[in-house]
Formats: C-alpha cells, structure tokens, sequence
RNA sequence: GGGCCGGUAGCUCAGCCUGGAAGAGCGCUCGGUUGGCAUCCGAGAGGUCCCGGGUUCAAAUCCCGGCCGGUCCA
C-alpha cells in the first residue's frame, strides 16, 4: 500500500517529517524525530495522559467542536449543519457511521453536487459493533461520537485538494489550533474501507491517542475488485470527543464528555468511582492490552497491586456504560427510531436493553427499573439542553421518555419469562450448560449474567465463559448483514432491453389530468413498447400502474401494465406487436376511472400520513405504502397499540383535511435544498437519489418526495374511511382505507352483511344489536340446559347399564351404545367405570369400539386389552392400545361385543 | 433478511422426547365457612390442543407446509 502516490507526499517532507517503519507492528509512520515504535496503541500506551504540553488550552467538548468548525470555515469550507443519526436519506444503511455518509451515495458517485465544495461538518455517529467493549476500554470506545469531517470532492473538471493540503490542514490544525507540538504528532500510513469505497489514509497520532484520520477515497469496489472513481474525495475524520480529551487528560473520556453528569449518575446509581489518580493510572496501564471480560481485567488490576478497587472500577464501567448508551439512545429516539425487533428500530432495542441490564447488574430493583431510566434519560436532557443537536433530547422528552416506559415494560416481562424458563430447565436437568445458556440467550433474549445471578439464587452456581457472546456469534455464522434491501421491480432481460432508449417525457407529471395522447413508437420487444412520451403512470411508490388501450393505423392494443425502468417507462401490452411499427405514431387512451381512483387513493394516502403524525406523534414514519384500485394501505412506525379512539382521530383529521379544500403544490428542487426546506422527512417514501426532487406538498400538512399523480385539490379525495388496522411486525402498524366513490359500495357490503346474519340467525333487521344480544343470552341459557340433559340421560343410561351387567373375570363388564352424537356424554360414563375397579367397559358405535378398564384389574387379573386387539385383527379388525385401553376399528361392532368378552374371559383363565 | 424458541381452558402453563382416556394453578359461577381477608372447604361451567396436509387402526404428541408471537444476530 505504500506503493499509493497518496504516501508519496510532498508536504511531511518538506516539513521535516521522515517516514520510519513499527518495530512492533510493523507499519510506516512519518515522525520529525527518531522512533523505534508508533505512537499509537497497542504498540505503545496513552502517553499523552501523564504528559504535559503547555501549549495546549484546555477544551470542552464544545470548544473542540466549535474550533474545529471555526477553523476549516476559515479556511474556505463551507458549514454544514449535521444529519439525524437515522440514515433516511439511504436505502442501504440504518445509522450514520461517519461524517461521509450524509455524502454518500449521491455526491460520492458524481449524481450530485455537495451543497458546498469543500465543506465542513461535525456529524454525531452511531457505531455499534464495539459495544461489549464501551466502558472496559476506559473512553476508547464509545457508540455514539462527533466525527468531524471536512471533505473536498475532486471531479474532472473541478478538482478542490487532494494529500497535501489535507496533511496542512491537520497540522496546522492540531499544532497551531490546539497547540500540539509539531514533535509530538505522527502521521501513521493506513489503509481504509467501507460502504464500497477505498483509498490510503493517514491516521494522525498524539501519543497514543487517534485524533484524526485522514482518507483519501480514490477507488469503488465493484465485484471484489477496486476500480478508480470518476470522483475522488477527500474524506476526512476528526474525533471531537478525543481532541477534548486530549486536552483536557482526564482519566477517560467519558469525564470529558459528561463531566457534571458523572456525579449525578453516581447519586442515582449510589455507586462510587475510584479516585480519579487510581483511575488514571489504571486507564494509563491498561491502556495497550485488548481487556476481554471482567475476569481479564480483575486480573490485570491485581497485577498492578490495585485490586483493592476492582469492585468499584466495576461499578465505574458499568456507569460509563450508562452514560455512553444513554446518550446513543437519546440521539436515536430524538431522531425518531421507533424500537422493533428487526431493522434499525432492533439496533435501538438493542442499546436500550444492555442498559437496562448494566441497571440490573448495578443493583437496581425491577420494580424501581423504569423510574430510574426514565431519571438518567431525564438527567442526560438536561445535561446536553443547548447543546448542539442534543437539544433535541429535551425537545422530544415525551416521546423518548415514553418510549423506555414502553421498552422497560417489554424487558421486564421478558426477563420475567425467562425465569420461568430457567426454572424449568434447573427442574429438568438440575444443572445449566452451555447450550441450555444459549437457547435461554438466544431465543428468550436474556443475558447470561442476568440468568447466573438468578440461579445462584435459586443455590445453582454456575459459570459464564468470558467469551460466552462470541460464542453466540459463531454458531450464528453467516447470519447476514443488517441492511435495508432493495426493491427490483421489472422483468430481466426487457429491463436491460428498455435501459437502451432516452428518457421517456412523463405527460402525466405535466398533466396528471390528461387521459389521451399522441406518440411516436422508439421501441418494440415481443409485446413490450417503448414510445418518446407517455401519460400511463408505471408502478412506482406504491402506485399501481395504469392500463388501457394504445391504437397503431387503427388496431388497438390493451395496455395491460407499465413499468419503470431508469428513466424509461415500458409498455407491455396484450399481444405481441410487429417491430414493423416502429417510429409510428400511436394514440393512447388511458382508462381514467381506475388512474382517478387511483390518483385519489395516493393522495388520500399523504393526507393519512399527516393525520396519524398529528395524532400518534412525529416519530411516525412510513413503512410502506400501496394504492390499488380496491383501497390503499400504509405502513407506519409506532411503539404501542394504536386505539380505536386514536384510529377515529386520524379518520377525522383527514376528512378534515379535504374538507380544506387544499391545493396541492408541486416543487421540482435540488436535492440538499429540498432536504434543508422539508426536513429528512421528504423520504417518507424511500431515499430519492436524484440531483432534482419532485416534492408533493399539501401545504400546512405534508411534503414529500413523491413520483406519482395527485389530484389538484384536497376535496377530490371525497372522503376516506379506515376499514382495517393490523400491527403487522413489531413497531409497524398498517392501515388501510378507501376513499371517494370507494365507499358506497363498502358501505353497501356492510349493510348487506347485517342484512344476511340478521337473516341467518333470525334477528329483528329493524334492531339487530338488541335481538342478538336477547339471542346471545336464549344460547348460554340451552347451553345450561343441555348440560342438565346430559346429567340426566347419564344417569338413565347408567341405570339401564347396572341392568345388564355381565360378569367377567371378577368384574362387569359394562356395554355401552353410543346411539347419539354426544362425545361428552359417552366420555363421561366410560371415563366413570373405567376409574372404577369393578368395571370393563366396552363401548361402540357404527364403526369404533373402545374397552377400557382401571389399570389395575391388568395387575391383580391379568388383563391385557391389548391381546384382545391381536386376536380380532385375524377378523379384519384395526386398532391398538395400552393394556388398560384399546381402540378398535371393526365394521358391525356390535356384532363382535359377546366375542370380545368372551376373549376377556379367556385372558383371566390364562392368568388367574 | 437469517437462526433459534414458542402457539393447549379467560390467564400462567404441564402433557409432546417414547402416539393410545385433554390436565394443574389462578380466575369465573354456585353452595358452605369466616368479624374481616389474595381465608378455608365443596360443586360446576369453560377446549377448533394456531391452520392445512401427510404417516398411522389411532396424532396435542411424529413428518411437511403455512400463519402468528417472542428472541438473537455484521
């Protein structure tokens, strides 16, 4: 990699850095003085934490936020206000994992233009797979950090910078900004991948501390091998949160970070840290060792002879542990993930429940859990109020806060039910292994610490290897990532057929109105058209597609669906069409009834969206969406039960809405523009990757980034009725409604259907709900009454039994003819003498007998009903049992009754 | 999206491995007991064993498919 020109540069050279090579790891580094090694971890310890530099001011995390954004806006970058960590814009990630991502793919792949060129941006990030690792590794890793970036993107004919005035830019930066002496910073060779992109990168370096990497993305991978890009982008990362930490030398970052908020947490918590001179020196020591689990890190602590706080450094990650997940679940809730067992709203269940766990492994009771979470949260909000994008977490309080009332709740009844399992599996095997520890994890979602705690006091001990969550990872193998999929919606080879025509002119964007037209044919496969215009909508955003007649010299064509692919729209039509006809001119009808209804159904489906956010909260957001002719559903994101109350709510707002008589606006905007006017929330729909956005706009309600047709004005909807809600996973709701002339015939169908269960049953049609209820009442009234039948018909048929009792071996055997349909009635008399010692009983009907005695009688009299099966199975007959109970399926059984006693009275002969 | 676990009375579940009579506790109804109660005693009602198919004389139980719920996961 050293081969890359990047590594080549001008700029250290001249700057009197001289390229060394790792002895122990091995990498180049460029150093103005001689090292053996590279200052970076784990090949050297945070030094940086027992040094003094007297350059270096002392910097709050806002301080190193706001020089790091003052500086590079100094320096000609343009600033950019952050994203939510919720990548809406994306269809191919959940969370923003770097500054570059608000970027990606749009400006990175040359379909956009940045907002700004170069620019800057402090983006808060989620990174979740060092999770187990927050807390252990004393700030070194966080979920949830500032990345600053500032990012020039290179194109043919505009190139910004490249490697050198990028190295200036962190030089000058970290030594005359922040003070660092130019002896002290080290510019580390590396190598970056990620989201399809690739380049060399410079990894800067302070004594052991990362504070900025530097990656110049050059290359895209495509099919595993790297390919240069048209665009080539400096993409840039600077740890905010590790600048301030630097500065300041605190024990761990998170007292950088959180500073007052420590204290608080620690009096909520009653928990207690180390002095902050044994912190630091544990933080110091540890810091180049890989810390794996407690048991590791107890034993190092020994080793340096501190083992006499272990306990407390326990509770000290534990609460760092909260700090760190409180804020990463402030930021998603604040951006509006509702939690769910799949998707990003998994990864926010996720974060809350290893909370919720430290909570319990820190001594807090269940039944104090929520209060104290909801406390903590509550604490962070304050914390952070004015404070950048964390303002937020006060501003949406309500939301977040009952969302973890929700989520605590949920945990709780699972931990709860894992008790219960765990009971069961201490009664079964008396011990738990590794396995049954899995199964309990991995299927019933509770932890392994929890589930030790618990047996240990129920007297189980048992051991939890210290890789235990590897353990799990492995034996989930190739379980894949979590992305957002893609939709593919056209037919292979007509898809790469149709990608070979320009750009169809829309008509029905210029005219949603507009039901005919003339134009010219371009293409023609089997039965596929391509024509230079068209006012037939293809399916797309959840809009079916339109249908009806295209006419050549005269002959007409169905027009049967219509699809979109790239910019080209694709005809398919009933029969196949000669390719004779291309260049000709058509004339095409489109069949209005169902694209009116269609057009009312989508914009029905914008109003409902607006009325549930009004209603549910502005964390709702659209899952999915489709509008048929019959009706039209949406998908949205919401944390509890939607109530009927609050579905007549939504109803209402949306009748409301068309009552307005609303026009409708559509804007054609550049992308950057569209998202800062509208918000993120344009993406209802799904990312739009286009430089220019059609935004449909219900002004006052709604806007988003939409490809269909609408009518012109709210009031054409007509009306909309909600006949269907159904939670369709966890965290999803979906609704269905019709609108406008939909609803006469559903009403009509309502009706009917009374009309036909009022006739079925034979109810009052003037007064259904009264007659049915009286009806309800007559039933459970015969039910008792057949009930007291049944006793009664019990009693005479047992009375007529004891008349005809035959004596067999010792007992009677009692004949029993089921000559109703009354299974309860038969079981009930065989189960009562086959419980009593004195009886066999041997009942049948037209095609099934069944002989049953107490179990007994096969002890002290030898019986065994099972040889009586054996012997008339040599007679045709079918069937099997235990001893005590046989059943056997024989044609005329009540001709065979005196054979089958007679075979009983031989068997205790044999036997006596 | 994938793996795993589950679906039996109103609720919580047992029974399933090894096919053969659908169960317990709580709740409900009625009666008795008690000064009172999350009292005690007794009786009773309540079931599409998730759905569909297969194997079998016989399926809650075994096999296949589906639906629903839970849970874990780059």
């Amino acid at each position: 990699m050293s081969t890359e020109p990047e590594f080549q540069n001008k700029f250290l050279q001249e700057h009197g850095y001289k390229p060394y090579k790792c002895r122990v790891c091995g990498a180049r580094f460029w150093s103005r003085i001689p090292r053996e090694t590279c200052p970076d971890r784990p090949c050297s310890k945070y030094d940086f934490l027992m040094k003094d530099y007297p350059r270096v001011n002392y910097l709050t995390l806002e301080d190193a936020r706001k020089k790091f954004i003052d500086y590079f806006v100094r320096n000609n970058h343009g600033y950019i206000d952050p994203y939510p960590v919720l990548a809406r814009w994306r269809n191919d990630l959940y969370l923003t994992i770097a500054s570059i991502v608000v970027f990606q793919p749009a400006v990175t792949e040359g379909i956009v233009d940045p907002p700004s060129n170069p620019l800057v941006i402090v983006q808060p990030c989620i990174r979740l797979e060092d999770i187990d690792n927050v807390g252990l590794t004393f700030g070194r890793h966080l979920t949830s950090f500032e990345m600053g970036g500032h990012h020039a993107f290179n194109k043919k004919d505009k190139h910004v910078y490249w490697v050198d005035e990028t190295l200036n830019y962190a030089y000058e930066f970290f030594t005359r900004e922040i003070g660092i002496d130019p002896d002290d910073l080290v510019f580390k060779e590396s190598w970056w991948e990620g989201g399809g992109n690739a380049g060399p990168a410079y990894e800067v370096v302070v004594d052991g501390l990362e504070v900025a990497t530097l990656v110049f993305m050059k290359y895209r991978i495509m099919d595993g091998k790297r390919e240069l890009m048209p665009i080539t982008v400096v993409d840039t990362g600077y740890g905010i949160e590790r600048i301030a930490w630097f500065t300041q030398r605190l024990p761990t970052s998170y007292h950088t970070i959180y500073g007052v908020l420590i204290d608080r947490y620690k009096n909520i918590l009653s928990i207690e840290e180390p002095p902050y001179d044994v912190l630091k020196k544990i933080a110091y020591s540890l810091s180049d060792k890989e810390i794996e689990g407690l048991d590791m890190l107890k034993h190092e602590v020994e080793n340096l002879g501190m083992g006499e706080y272990y306990d407390q450094l326990v509770n000290a990650i534990r609460l760092y542990t909260l700090l760190d997940h409180m804020r990463t679940i402030s930021l998603m809730l604040s951006d509006y993930i509702v939690p769910s067992n799949v998707g990003e709203g998994y990864l926010a269940r996720l974060v809350i429940r290893r909370a919720l766990k430290t909570l319990l492994q820190l001594g807090v009771e269940p039944s104090r859990l929520e209060e104290v979470f909801i406390k903590l949260f509550e604490e962070q909000a304050d914390y952070w109020k004015d404070k950048y994008v964390y303002s937020k977490f006060a501003e949406r309080a309500d939301y977040i806060s009952d969302v973890l009332r929700v989520e605590t709740k949920r945990f709780l009844d699972v931990i709860d039910r894992g008790f219960r399992i765990v009971r069961k599996m201490l009664k079964k095997k008396k011990k738990l292994d590794l396995d049954t520890l899995i199964e309990i994890y991995d299927s019933h979602g509770i932890p392994p610490e929890i589930v030790a705690s618990y047996a240990s006091r129920l007297g189980v001990k048992l051991d939890v290897p210290p890789n235990f969550y590897s353990i799990v990872a492995s034996r989930h193998g190739g379980s894949r990532a979590l992305m957002k999929e893609k939709r593919i919606e056209v037919p292979g080879e007509i898809a790469e057929w149709a990608r070979t025509f320009p750009e169809t002119r829309l008509l029905f964007h210029e005219d949603p109105y507009m039901r005919e037209f003339t134009a010219r044919i371009l293409g023609i496969k089997d039965n596929y058209v391509v024509l230079d215009q068209t006012a037939f909508y293809p399916r797309g955003g959840g809009q079916d597609y339109d249908r009806g007649v295209i006419s050549i010299e005269g002959e007409e064509y169905s027009v049967e669906a219509v699809y979109k692919v790239g910019g080209t729209v694709v005809h398919k039509l009933d029969k196949n069409i000669s390719s004779e006809n291309e260049g000709k001119e058509v004339r095409a009808y489109i069949d209005w009834d169902r694209r009116y209804t269609l057009m009312k159904h989508h914009t029905a489906t914008h109003i409902i969206l607006s009325a549930a956010r009004r209603v549910l909260g502005e964390h709702v957001w659209q899952a999915g969406a489709e509008k048929t002719i019959e009706k039209a559903r949406l998908d949205i994101t919401h944390y509890k039960q939607i109530s009927v109350d609050e579905i007549r709510r939504i109803e209402e707002i949306a009748n409301k809405i068309i009552q307005e008589h609303i026009d409708l606006k559509i804007h054609y905007l550049p992308k950057f523009e569209a998202e800062k006017k509208y918000g993120l929330k344009i993406y209802e729909g799904g990312a739009v990757i286009q430089p220019i956005i059609r935004i449909v706009e219900i002004p006052g309600y709604d806007a988003e980034a939409c490809f269909g047709t609408h009518v012109a004005n709210t009031s054409e909807v007509g009306a909309i009725k909600i006949i269907n809600t159904e939670k369709i996973q966890d965290g999803v709701y979906r609704l269905e409604y019709i609108a406008s002339t939909k609803l006469p015939p559903y009403i009509n169908e309502l009706e009917s259907n009374i009309r036909k269960i009022a006739e079925a049953l034979g109810l009052d049609p003037g007064n259904p709900v009264v007659s049915a209820q009286k009806k309800a009442v007559e039933l459970s009234e015969q039910r008792k009454l057949i009930s007291e039948y049944r006793n009664l018909v019990k009693k005479l048929i047992i009375k007529e039994l004891e008349n005809n009792l035959t004596p067999v071996c010792g007992t009677y055997a009692v004949v029993l003819e089921q000559n109703i349909k009354d299974k309860q009635l038969f079981r009930e008399i065989i189960e009562m003498y086959a419980l009593d010692k004195k009886y066999i009983v041997i009942s049948y009907d037209e095609k099934l007998v069944e002989i049953a005695t107490h179990p007994e009688n096969c002890k002290t009299k030898g019986i065994d009903l099972t040889r009586v099966v054996s012997e008339l199975r040599k007679h045709g007959a079918k069937g099997g049992g235990k001893r005590d109970h046989v059943t056997i399926r024989i044609e005329n059984p009540e001709k065979h009754i005196a054979k089958i006693i007679e075979l009983i009275k031989n068997q205790c002969r044999q036997t006596p």
